[in-house]
DNA sequence: TTGTAGGCGTTATCAG
DNA sequence: CTGATAACGCCTACAA
């Protein structure tokens, strides 16, 4: 055409298309050092294949993820990517928006999984993950565990079964072994006062990510524990978080980058109408440093 | 209309109107500790006024800021926001693309200027927060104090200029006392060991954001130093990792949220063809913690 | 008040 | 192979 700077009208480009060539992220909050690193990788690899990115942040309610889907869909955007796994709600009618979702765009669930509704996901093997690292806590002396987690989302239960799984096979019983912790570091060394104010007694906290495991050394330190000898600690996302703290604490990589290409891989697949797998899954890494003892 | 769920087509309606209520975001790693805040709360406040947001991670390459940038503006997005100072650059015919954008659309610099361009400004002063905080650690007892930064951006330019500033006022020379340090916390550590090895005294190190602050820490409580009696630290952003750290880092707050609740506002006033000013400056607040000796 | 025609800018189709 | 034209779906303006 006309070699002045030409731009085609996008809009009217989209209209007669019927796309624009973008994704619709939903996250539940942006500003999470874990979700933040999720949008990023996303961003980065649509763009390679030249997608924009529509994001959103939902916060946690789930009347807000509705507004917002439905915002997306009127945007026709070419599919959804749901990062993060507090998308499934517990009650099976509260999911019925995203059944629903899935009837008009590839949707892509980021470490959550909805059985049955056409959605693909791609999550880490998080209950593996942490009961390996809960076998080694145990192999490494630990008699009284703990497992501190921040919601029962899909990973936050699966997490929790493989702490229970590991429990199980060393004869531990489970009871009393578990606890919703408060978000925030401080509230998090806090809690673990209490805890201990209340009787429960504990020589390893294994967390569900690297945040509260900062608050799990914040109450060591505090409480003149010595880390590991006294107390180990597990962490898990392997953020910057786990090498901010001192000592630095081992944890769970759970590969971001590995699950933002493969899932964004796998939506250019779907959008070129080719079959893909339903489920992806892959393991993480366990990061050892130096809140849990060395190994002989 | 129909009470069966209707949903006017985006692409025809943004046809006719000429607008698809998106506002187009830029920052350079939305993964950053501190831009993943910002774009947080400016998702957040946009879709308070029904707009939505196009993000886009550009880097730190001048070649693949223009093309976002571009894409941006060939989807015809509303208004644009370049979160980050990373977006002006040095020679002056590099920031001729932004001039060219905004001639099409609003254009909102957050943490940046570009004077004479007709872009909105929206920044902390940071100048201010950092001669203050060099004050304030030179009252303290610092003899020696050195500023790290991270890179010569807007941003960066004005806190050394704070710190310079502090230094001229208490006759102290400011050669060699500033350094460009690599990021990283392991890496901002090492170089502080590399410093003093090649014989730069210090007793105070004031960084330019939190992450070089924690390293800073991690330099001192390897090399056997007291904080705050024998070294004294300071970071920037009030960040998750001044807290994460041990001993916690004092900080500056700039304010992230307020930065993008007024950025957002003074956005909507343009797009309602209102006056708004073109620059907007607040300051911040400091965050005393235990990096820094305890004001008598 | 209600209904209909035209325009938005691109792409795709169909006829020449 | 090329050039005219319908269709995309909404909005708005004008006419009945």
């Amino acid at each position: 055409m006309e070699k002045s700077g030409y731009t085609p009208n996008a809009f009217a480009r989209g209209l007669g298309l019927n796309t624009m060539r973008t994704i619709g992220i939903l996250c539940a909050d942006s500003s999470d050092i874990y979700l933040a690193r999720v949008i990023y990788w996303l961003e980065r690899e649509l763009w390679k294949n030249s997608y924009a990115s529509m994001l959103c942040c939902t916060g946690y309610d789930l009347e807000e993820k509705e507004k917002y889907l439905h915002l997306l869909l009127s945007r026709s955007v070419d599919a959804l990517i749901l990062a993060g796994s507090q998308f499934i709600e517990e009650k099976e009618e509260d999911n019925a928006y995203l059944y629903e979702a899935v009837k008009k765009v590839p949707v892509f669930l980021l470490n959550g999984v909805l059985p049955g509704s056409g959605a693909y996901s791609v999550v880490c093997d998080d209950e593996l993950a942490v009961k390996e690292m809960t076998d080694e806590l145990i192999g490494l002396g630990a008699q009284h565990p703990v497992f501190l987690y921040r919601s029962l989302s899909y990973s936050g239960k699966r997490k929790l079964a493989g702490f229970c799984r590991s429990l199980a096979e060393h004869s531990i019983p489970e009871e009393g072994r578990f606890f919703l912790s408060p978000a925030g570091i401080p509230e998090t060394a806090q809690f673990l006062r209490d805890l201990e104010a209340r009787g429960v007694s504990f020589d390893a906290c294994l967390a569900s990510d690297d945040e509260l495991a900062a608050g799990a050394v914040k109450y060591a330190l505090g409480a003149g524990k010595r880390i590991p000898e006294d107390f180990q600690i597990s962490g898990y996302n392997n953020s910057l978080l786990s090498i901010c703290s001192t000592p630095e604490i081992t944890t769970a990589d759970n590969r971001v980058e590995f699950l933002c290409t493969t899932a964004v891989s796998l939506l250019m697949q779907v959008l070129d109408g080719k079959d893909v797998p339903e489920r992806t899954m892959y393991s993480a890494n366990l990061i050892r440093r130096a809140t849990t003892k060395s190994r002989p």
